[in-house]
DNA sequence: TATTTTGTGTTAACCGGTTGACATTTAATT
DNA sequence: AATTAAATGTCAACCGGTTAACACAAAATA
């Protein structure tokens, strides 16, 4: 009944036999070692079922093998095939992830910030959309954003948003949509997702047509969001075209448009953003502009890593993006 | 150009005048403390933008406010909401949050445990979907599953599979459905979801129906599964009726079912599981049996904080379901 | 005035690994 | 036999906080 107390170093080090420092050497593989000794040391490990205090090896090494991710939610497809793939990534590299949903607060970022530098994080990886925390400045650690401008230290990797909107907006006006409504986060957050706004403004202009954006709330509820929505077609009861910026309210709209009495796509054509695989499983008629979600995870944190082991900078990335030919158009 | 040198509590206490003692005291509240000095040491903590080491702090106290999250992957509704709800909850409970996605990989899932708790994890939520695992036997940590049984020693939380099954299979029966097939993940895995198919098996006896189980992997493609799921069809071209385990495969399903000719639900009636928020907005239509995700997140994360603080073994909780009236069936 | 409470300092041990310096023994090479 | 390389040990400092013990002064209370 009594606490097992967790094998140490000593421990080990007095079962095989061996000093304390020929035992950390086994594990670090350091200096000179006989196939005989460590096999006894592997033994006495096995034996104890030791597992070295990270903590003690973090405190010395000033080093913690943690990256921590700072997004919105991961209850959201897109965010979570993104810190999927870079968790699956950075484990393959050797470092474990200390996860931070900001939920779209300022005050929470700024929270998790300061906390996870206080964890001592190698690095960060950030793709919340929240502007403005200047403590991101004088992090004086390895950051990288995702689809977010912080600062000219950090680089971003995106995708193509101007890309995407235009391919969006093409696309429904080459399917003959000629009121047609664009939906955007926030103007005050500078993301590179104000690129789609501008693509899809400069295209419709150029094609002679009216551009109508109306900016939606990331973080309200899905009952708000629906009131938000419902009132476009009130103000548009003629609408025949609607991009919107994210799959998820692309099927709330397809949904509301369906109780107002619209047909999709013969009524109504819409066209959603992102693409994340399980958007596509579970609404694979929705027409969308697929963003490189796996490609974006995988050179963040080769971005990163490389940051952290060098001092090499890197540059941004834009990626490029794709339809999806649903049925929605 | 210089690496500014992070601010340590020595640093601290020459500023603000005091002993490295007193701003410990300050930051930990403990002993006496005038006023004066607390402002002059935050003043001083302040000016250096200081933070504490909490790799430091671990290594005294022997914990590390944090939790690790052992799950299959946050690329999954169902999983994505769980974390992120859990997540959120132990942030405003003081922990961190350690991500092991384990992508139902045992020897993952086995070097999960074994690093986490090399980072002196305080506990564990696991949720993945392999058996035998005997480290967390003597992994001498509190640990809380949910939808998973372990062994005896570790609680688990889970919602009514029972119940579920049984609601599923008898919504299919009583609008007239005949030939129900219902998929399940191995059976293998002794999951509480097991008795989804339990109960699915013992309502179609009642109704004196003939029960037909397929076996799914949870970890095969996209294409790999549709293949699988098309293989149904052909072995059961008369079905009428089925009782899907989960929304992404039923989505998939209904795919499946449409290309084939059957109309949903006059043809085919369909009923899937899980109910996660970000399912029902993008596929309000599919009628399933909801979990109450947030509620198990809650509290699994209770019952670990209970565990973790005093030693109050907490005992199993079931959690009922309810079902969403899609257009499905 | 005597006593207790409050506020602060100094010192050193401690958490559990890592590492450099240096010594010693054994094995391999010249 | 002499020299060099390989294998291991001992010792102590170090990472950056936390804390117990003890000392002492100032303020509050008896």
């Amino acid at each position: 009944m009594g606490e097992i107390m967790k094998a140490k170093i000593d421990d080990v080090a007095k079962l095989a036999g061996v000093s304390k420092t020929t035992v950390s050497r086994v594990m670090n593989k350091r200096g000179y070692l006989s196939e005989k000794t460590i096999k006894k040391v592997h033994d006495a490990m096995d034996e104890l079922n030791y597992q070295p205090n990270v903590v003690a090896r973090q405190l010395f090494k000033q080093e913690t093998k943690l990256v921590g991710l700072i997004f919105p939610t991961v209850n959201n497809p897109f965010f979570g095939q993104l810190v999927a793939t870079m968790e699956k990534k950075l484990f393959s590299k050797g470092f474990k992830v200390l996860l931070g949903d900001s939920m779209n607060d300022p005050e929470k970022e700024k929270l998790y910030l300061r906390e996870l530098m206080a964890h001592q994080v190698d690095g960060l990886i950030v793709g919340a959309h929240n502007q403005g925390i200047k403590e991101y400045q004088n992090a004086n650690l390895p950051i990288i954003a995702i689809d977010r401008i912080m600062n000219n230290d950090i680089p971003v990797v995106s995708s193509d948003n101007y890309q995407g909107g235009k391919m969006a907006t093409e696309l429904l006006i080459k399917n003959g949509a000629k009121v047609i409504i664009h939906t955007n986060g926030p103007k005050t957050l500078q993301t590179p997702a104000q690129k789609r706004r501008q693509a899809y403004e400069d295209t419709m202009i150029q094609y002679g047509l009216k551009p109508i954006t109306y900016t939606v709330d990331f973080n309200v509820s899905y009952e708000q969001k629906a009131k938000f929505l419902k009132n476009i077609f009130k103000d548009h009861p003629d609408v025949d075209g609607m991009f919107i910026s994210n799959d998820v309210d692309a099927a709330q709209v397809i949904d509301i448009a369906g109780d107002l009495g619209y047909k999709v796509p013969d009524d109504l054509k819409i066209v959603g953003y992102d693409g994340a695989e399980t958007t596509r499983i579970l609404l694979p008629n929705l027409t969308t502009i697929i963003q490189p979600i796996d490609r974006m995870a995988e050179i963040a944190v080769n971005m990163l890593v490389a940051r952290i082991s060098n001092n090499d900078a890197g540059e941004n990335k834009v990626l490029p993006v794709k339809v999806w030919r649903g049925k929605t158009v």
